[in-house]
DNA sequence: AATGCGGGGGC
DNA sequence: GCCCCAGCATT
């Protein structure tokens, strides 16, 4: 059963899997900078800002070497800018401890700043082909659905998914078994309306096999979608306005100065928002605050800038 | 366990 | 208008 699995999702693969730019090498720094950049960002929006990053950082010292603003200026686009800072500190981190090698151990990968479980079995995988397991929002969804069952009728731990993860490993197939399943739930079984007519593992899939014996609305849609939503109208706060919109705009508006320009307060706070009168100053020296302590930028007596 | 953190695209 | 996305760090 399990080897037919295994064959079935790599034949699969091997006629269908996207051509991406990250797995047409095996450099671990470039593995790195893909997967940190494909934290919670969709793989078409990073392509254009991985090839572009590379390009203006070719290798670990360079990054490590690099005005930092110019690494948050390279990184507009994909959101989640505290990523590019801790990545540039990971890059000085490997060149001070590891020699400008990134490490293969995934406890070493894990201790570099913005490096978490995923990203620490990715690069360990998919850099130094290691058959390790690790749990992304694809795999863990794809391992959810093929060895527990439907989404709505229960929650597995991350601790039961990584065991099913890792037992479906083909030895010495990692590599292409993680690109594969990670595959498979980007493009077949996806979040809502799962393309179950055409998977390659619908016969082994135990949400499958409910969902037919159940009768639900398979002709549709083949699966129904989690249910969760119901329970909580969610935040529901407008994002225009956050104050999440208004950090991504203070970094935006450093972004287009000239490299070593200062912004005074006031004209940084006309700038992010029309309205903005002197009362706003506290506010906005709070939320500078919390920027600068992330370090994504600096304080001076004159007003802010990014980080040199 | 819950929050904060960007921003674009899909429906 | 809400959900989703190759998560991580902090509390």
């Amino acid at each position: 059963m399990i080897e037919q699995i295994r064959s079935d999702l790599l034949h699969w693969f091997h006629s269908y899997a996207r051509d991406l730019p990250w797995r047409r090498t095996r450099d671990p720094y470039a593995i790195m900078v893909a997967e940190v950049m494909l934290q919670q960002t969709q793989v078409d929006r990073v392509i254009p800002k991985y090839q572009a990053f590379l390009s203006a950082f070719p290798t670990v010292a360079a990054l490590a070497a690099a005005p930092t603003a110019e690494v948050i200026r390279l990184w507009a686009g994909l959101g989640y800018n505290r990523r590019a800072v801790n990545l540039q500190r990971a890059a000085q981190v490997i060149m001070e401890q590891y020699g400008g090698q990134v490490p293969s151990a995934v406890a070493d990968l894990r201790a570099l700043p913005g490096i978490g479980p995923y990203t620490a079995g990715a690069i360990a995988c998919f850099a130094f082909e290691q058959d390790v397991a690790f749990l992304d929002t694809n795999i863990r969804r794809v391992v959810r659905r093929l060895c527990v069952g439907p989404d709505d009728r229960s929650t597995p731990s991350d601790g039961e998914l990584l065991a099913h993860a890792t037992a479906l490993i083909p030895p010495g197939q990692g590599w292409t078994w993680n690109q594969a399943i990670m595959e498979l739930g980007a493009l077949i079984c996806t979040s809502t309306n799962p393309a179950c007519w055409r998977c390659p593992l619908r016969s082994y899939c135990r949400s499958y096999a409910t969902a037919v014996a159940d009768d639900t609305a398979l002709a549709a849609t083949m699966m129904s979608p989690p249910l969760k939503r119901v329970a909580e109208s969610r935040t529901a706060e407008p994002f225009v306005g956050s104050r999440r919109w208004y950090r991504g705009k203070i970094v935006a508006v450093l972004r287009e100065l000239p490299a070593g320009e200062v912004l005074p307060l006031p004209i940084l706070g006309e700038r992010i928002r029309a309205d903005f009168t002197p009362d706003h100053e506290p506010w906005l020296q709070g939320l500078v605050a919390d920027l600068a302590r992330d370090g994504l930028l600096v304080m001076t007596e004159e007003g802010v800038r990014l980080p040199q």
